[in-house]
DNA sequence: AAAGAATGAAACGGTTCCGAAACAATCCTT
DNA sequence: AAGGATTGTTTCGGAACCGTTTCATTCTTT
């Protein structure tokens, strides 16, 4: 996969996995959340809320309440960092590998019939 | 492009994209928003309320203020149909291609970077 | 040990979104 | 022309999110 997609593929693509999550009205995240979501999935540990504030640029309490409601949803777990109390350790679940599992099969499939 | 992203291509582009949208501290849509103004572009018109409550499986005022909102961005217009004065359609603006040539643009670069 | 810095959470007020129901306007049927 | 159907909007109470400020806890420095 070295080819970018086009500006309409974009767009399609775009547009199916929306559609697909509008319809399955799943607990829709925002893109906040989501982005998030994948930050703690896709790099490395650990993850703190002041590291992941700052670099998606946004305040701290905006990564304390997405936990909060993500945590809700069992999408991750927080624990606090043995070594330095203050700090609190953001983990990922096997609900949240599943729920980020599912969005990948989804823009993966999608992505074929453009 | 007819290679199927893989799941981990799949997220990191969410991710990528998702990065992108909250840094720059756009006026966000929701993930609704989005995929109804996706319908308005990508589909051929004429769009109207009803429809795109069907085709998204939503109840007509989530359509409605969807439409709010996103016409006080100038993202789209309303207009009376003249042959069904029940009927809106919704028209697309310059600036609503803008917006999604924008995302479109991004979205592609990113696709580029796997 | 005391003062300051750092971390994450809570509090506060305001805005936005939601689902469900009720509504006004227009069309269609008869 | 009248009753019913259709379309889009508005209203209502409740929930979620936002930015900013304040707070409690813990660490670090002196």
């Amino acid at each position: 996969m070295s080819y970018p997609l086009s500006t309409p593929q974009a767009l399609r693509l775009w547009h199916h996995v929306g559609l697909a999550q509008v319809r399955d009205a799943e607990p829709d995240l925002s893109t906040r959340q989501m982005t998030i979501l994948l930050s703690i999935y896709l790099e490395t540990p650990p993850h703190t809320v002041r590291a992941l504030a700052a670099k998606l640029d946004v305040s701290k309490p905006v990564i304390t309440r997405a936990l909060d409601a993500m945590g809700k949803l069992g999408l991750v777990t927080r624990r606090r960092d043995v070594t330095d109390l203050r700090n609190v350790l953001i983990q990922r679940t096997v609900q949240g590998s599943l729920y980020l599992e599912r969005l990948a099969d989804l823009v993966s499939a999608k992505s074929q019939e453009l």
